[in-house]
DNA sequence: CATGAATGAGGGTTCATTCAT
DNA sequence: CATGAATGAACCCTCATTCAT
């Protein structure tokens, strides 16, 4: 019954998650994003209470979307495993630029975006077990040069997700290439 | 003699790159700005036209700075050049961040803000071009490890920039550590 | 046959009575109101045009209760006429709240609106006549102090009605207290 | 320094409290007291951060007159002090309806406005204790027709408040015919 | 020049009302 | 007919900018 949906939920989010990243979490106006659907600004108050569980919620589709793929990647063998998890960050490369402002969200004016903000940080900790879990593994293994410490070799790992993949390499290349980058480094071996 | 100064040039630069940094330039606001500084809000406008301009003038005169230092560097030892070159990025790391909003600036309110940009996005080739000029060099020398792209190993080594330096490591040791890393790799050697 | 009655007309104007007392004329929406029934917001168009016929004819309603019960009333004995109609309007107390915004409804959206406001000043300037009538009827009769003007009296009498019954003193009882209170005073005898 | 002041706070209180009277506190709008003054919406907010404290600051200051003046009232000859009190309240009649609204603030929105519903609240109690204190005198001193409760002596009395003067009898007269006929009644004697 | 005050444009949100199923 | 969805008008509030002292 009634009319039919002007646009979906889920393209409500990735119209927000396209702005979030464009013009940042301040930038972000609800203008903005109903003029990039095609219905009118107040029907965005059909799915969502307000502007914060809005953005809230977008950070959480995202965030579900890596921890999904993130806890699907056997851990045995710990090299493979951060490659693989280099992939996966690197196909959700915009969400790391988004969960930065994940913070700036006024949860005093809704309960929803609260519960989804700490969502997103239970998953940002799991998360960031993982990555410790496969570096420990991988330090054990004797897979690392151990001159470096280890909070550097994670923070220099991590940081290759915002390089910018100026050639427009396939993900998958560019994940490797990456990878061997951060493994053996630009200099002659 | 009339009232005293309220704050000067400089000191008000020197707030909106903390505020910038801090906020990010869609988080930037007037208000935010003058109640870092000792002043009236509305003497903000003895100095510059309007909001454009106040950003425009900080991001130029954060580029002077880097562009000075990065000037002052001698070029024949490449790999030492590139060293120095990393630390002068690293100094101004925030700054890096400044830049990737400047086109954001509308500049069609203000033709000072439109050239301060103007200016900014020169030297932005002259650093490139440095850069590229010391990895050309680099690789001729054989310095390089010849199976990646050069574009990729400069993305990389400029993307370290923003790595997050979350031991407090003094820049100096800092810039080392990472440029070794870039180098070397973090696998076993 | 199609889908079952919403709610009906007579029981959108109980809630629509019951929330203009709770919150006013300017505090009653039919968010609210379609909260308090069983059907949709946009059900309610099937029996009204817009709101402010909703309101009118609640208020013409209200009154046609009160005028009917006031004009069952005898008047051959004026007093025992006055101590009646006075429970009369304590029975419909709240009814005298709502006639205060009756102007405050905007009678250019609708003319049934308009209509029924119009209903609603008739009737109170019968029953104002009616009231005249026996206060006159109780001059001649010598049950008044004639050293109070008519209209004071009258006045009094009808604002008697919003008396807070706050300890909820039936309204037969409550009724005649507030009449032996108005006609004998409070001082001692 | 700076420009001279488009209207004063007190001015604006006096135009928020006609228009609390005239159309509640659900009708109450910026643009209406904009309207009435002579300046822009936006510069309201030079002088109270939000609706709310507006309206609190209202009730507070009609509470705050009420309360010097009748606390300038001498309790000594209690049938005195409450006709005196009678002649206050009248003098700031509207205020009565004013207070109604008071509950309705939402003090989540602003502190000071949270702070000033206090006050009234606590004025309010102030003022009842004083009512309650005259009302025990007179009835141990045997003013008062024994066979009513006192609540309801007291609740008819100040209902009297609301009585409107048709007739534009000057307060102190009005005052005074109003206590006569509380007292005595509008029966003949 | 420095300032406090004024203001209009713009964004967030609600609500009466309309529309298409 | 009953409804869920769509929408524009209207309101609250903030902020860049202008103005008069």
């Amino acid at each position: 019954m009634g009319r039919k949906q002007a646009f979906t939920k889920s393209e409500l989010l990735d119209q927000t998650k396209k702005l979030l990243i464009e013009h940042g979490y301040e930038g972000f106006h609800l203008k903005l994003l109903s003029g990039n659907l095609v219905g009118a600004r107040s029907t965005i108050y059909q799915y969502y209470a307000n502007k914060e569980e809005i953005v809230a919620a977008c950070m959480k589709r995202a965030m579900e979307n890596v921890l999904q793929k993130a806890s699907a990647i056997g851990e045995t063998d710990c090299m493979e495993a951060l490659q693989q998890l280099l992939t996966v960050y690197l196909e959700e490369a915009d969400f790391h630029q988004l969960l930065g402002d994940a913070h700036k969200i006024n949860k005093a004016n809704s309960s929803a975006a609260a519960n989804d903000i700490e969502f997103v940080d239970q998953a940002h900790t799991t998360l960031k077990k993982q990555l410790e879990r496969l570096f420990v593994l991988a330090q054990q293994e004797g897979h690392l040069n151990t001159s470096i410490p280890l909070p550097v070799v994670i923070g220099v790992f991590f940081n290759l997700i915002d390089t910018p993949n100026m050639m427009n390499i396939p993900t998958p290349q560019w994940s490797k290439l990456l990878f061997q980058m951060w493994l053996g480094g630009a200099g002659r071996r």
